[in-house]
RNA sequence: GUCCCCAUCGUCUAGCCCGGUCUAGGACACAGCCCUUUCACGGCUGCGACAAGGGUUCGAAUCCCUUUGGGGACGCCA
């Protein structure tokens, strides 16, 4: 029996992910019931937006949470490179591979082409859009040609036309897809970078992987991965697909309509204990159907048998329930140590001071005017709620305002003073907005009051997290 | 639109595979009560679901089909 090892493979486009923690941890969970491997492998293919900040983020918060694993970019191991975006030459030859066995070809087909063929099919509604299989069929003089003439070009995988390919998923059996369904996708960029479709695959080949548990979102793209595998010649790993965490409404959960964040529960005061034990509870149970348990408990007791498919809706109240459990397990010198080393630690109280030295007259007036550096969500009082909109400006502007804030601030690995305030200015110029009516409702929003240190640097303070939370929350208190 | 997945209280779910023990159990939330100088915590009670229709069967939440509903995928993103 071969041992089981599996991975977590998060792309490092945006803040670490509920989401990756969710998959992370039933890959995590499922090695160490069987005295397996996990591995970590980062998918930063995507060059325009992958960033090195969000992958220590992603690392950070992996760490966090307490999901070490055995192999990974950072420790290393016997399969490295575990970034992807290191791994060029590989994804090169193995695409040059498929190409001499015909399971891929090159296509020069230019983006404006392929946006054109777009545009047609939509207009036609073609039940399957598609790559229209354009460059499949030249000739080998014609990919001479232009090859010499340098042209870029991507290569895709040769699907086959006819037939069907089957997907064992443990959890659901065998599902079929018609090839002709299936699209040429694009296994190698013109930039030299793999897909996800290319790049996973050889991945998890070269780097051993038996068992592949991903989000259901996968699902539709693994006959493109088993017809890869069987074009290498390559056994096919396991698959499983769990089902996805969702937003209220059941759409795939979302930082529109939830705090998707890690940091933002990091940083909310969230333990990992009950971070962990919560996403346990999506989509699994235990046996005797307790509801508190731990990691260990849960390794003892996995099995997919007790996975549910529906999707799961994340529930921030209860899990808000579960971690209040967990603070109460600590006994109060522990949950002061907690307090002391999270939230009123050297670090913030020495970001905090400088900003309201002038502003206090003895230190007993401190606690009354930090608050907002500590709180979570803010509420705004009436008088707060008139200086939110300014008098030329409607509800909607303001909410608009904020809303275009919000995307910036979410972009940012992290809001920093000087940064956020040049941010802050030029959003302000763009709107052409007079800066007295952009930053009031901006410093309400964000701190619930009417009188604060400079915007920069407290937005710095209080942090990303807070600062967004709370504009959605000053946008929702707009719509009302 | 096409393909794929899914379907028990508002939400997380047990039960479903191996039909009867299900007048469907637990948890969150909500409401009430108790505890209590207050608020919480804790305890108790209540509210609340087998999507619909057809089969199969003596018997279906459990098996089959259809419909409906929800979701996902359809990118040189992952």
């Amino acid at each position: 029996m071969t041992t089981v090892k599996v991975r977590i493979a998060p792309s490092p486009t945006g803040d670490p992910h509920v989401g990756t923690a969710y998959i992370a941890l039933f890959n995590y969970v499922f090695a160490k019931k069987h005295g397996g491997k996990f591995i970590l492998r980062i998918e930063d293919t995507d060059r325009t937006r992958s960033r090195p900040e969000w992958e220590q983020m992603i690392i950070d918060a992996m760490k966090w949470l307490g999901l070490t694993w055995d192999e990974g970019p950072d420790v290393g191991g016997p399969h490295g490179p575990y970034r992807q975006s290191e791994r060029g030459a590989i994804y090169a030859e193995h695409a040059q591979m498929l190409i001499d066995r015909g399971g891929a070809y090159r296509c020069f087909c230019t983006e404006e082409r392929l946006t054109a063929l777009r545009e047609e099919q939509r207009k036609a509604k073609v039940a399957m859009p598609g790559y229209d299989g354009h460059c499949r069929h030249l000739s080998p003089d014609e990919i001479k040609a232009k090859l010499a003439e340098k042209l870029p070009y991507v290569v895709r995988l040769a699907m086959p036309k006819e037939g069907t390919t089957k997907v064992n998923d443990r959890l659901r059996g065998e599902v079929q897809f018609e090839n002709a369904q299936v699209d040429d996708q694009v296994l190698l960029k013109s930039d030299g970078m793999p897909t996800y479709h290319l790049a996973n695959v050889v991945d998890d080949h070269l780097m051993g992987i038996t068992h592949v548990i991903r989000a259901e979102e996968w699902i539709t793209s693994t006959p493109k991965h088993v017809q890869l595998y069987q074009a290498f010649g390559w056994t096919q790993p396991e698959w499983i697909h769990m089902p996805l965490l969702r937003n209220q409404d059941k759409s795939k959960i979302s930082k529109r309509k939830n705090p998707v964040s890690l940091n933002y529960y990091r940083e909310s005061g969230f333990s990992p204990a009950a971070m962990l034990n919560y996403l346990g509870m999506m989509g699994w149970t235990m046996p005797d159907g307790r509801e508190k348990f731990t990691v260990a408990e849960m390794i003892d007791n996995f099995s997919f048998e007790r996975i549910s498919l529906g999707g799961p809706v994340f529930d921030v109240q209860k899990l808000t329930w579960l971690n209040g459990l967990y603070i109460r397990d600590h006994t109060a010198d522990e949950l002061a140590t907690d307090l002391l080393t999270n939230m009123f630690n050297e670090k913030n109280l020495k970001a905090i001071t400088p900003l309201i030295r002038e502003r206090i007259d003895k230190l007993e007036d401190f606690v009354n005017h930090v608050g907002y550096f500590f709180a979570g969500d803010v509420s705004y009082s009436p008088e707060a709620l008139q200086a939110l909109v300014p008098k030329d400006k409607t509800n909607k502007d303001v909410s608009g305002m904020l809303a275009e804030l919000l995307e910036i601030i979410d972009s940012l690995p992290r809001v920093e003073a000087a940064d956020i305030d040049a941010r802050l200015k030029a959003l302000c110029e763009k709107l052409t907005w007079k800066p007295k009516e952009f930053f009031m409702p901006v410093r309400v929003a964000v701190t619930g009051r009417t009188a604060t240190p400079p915007l920069g640097e407290t937005m710095a303070v209080i942090g990303k997290e807070r600062c967004r939370r709370r504009i959605r929350g000053a946008i929702a208190a707009l719509k009302s």
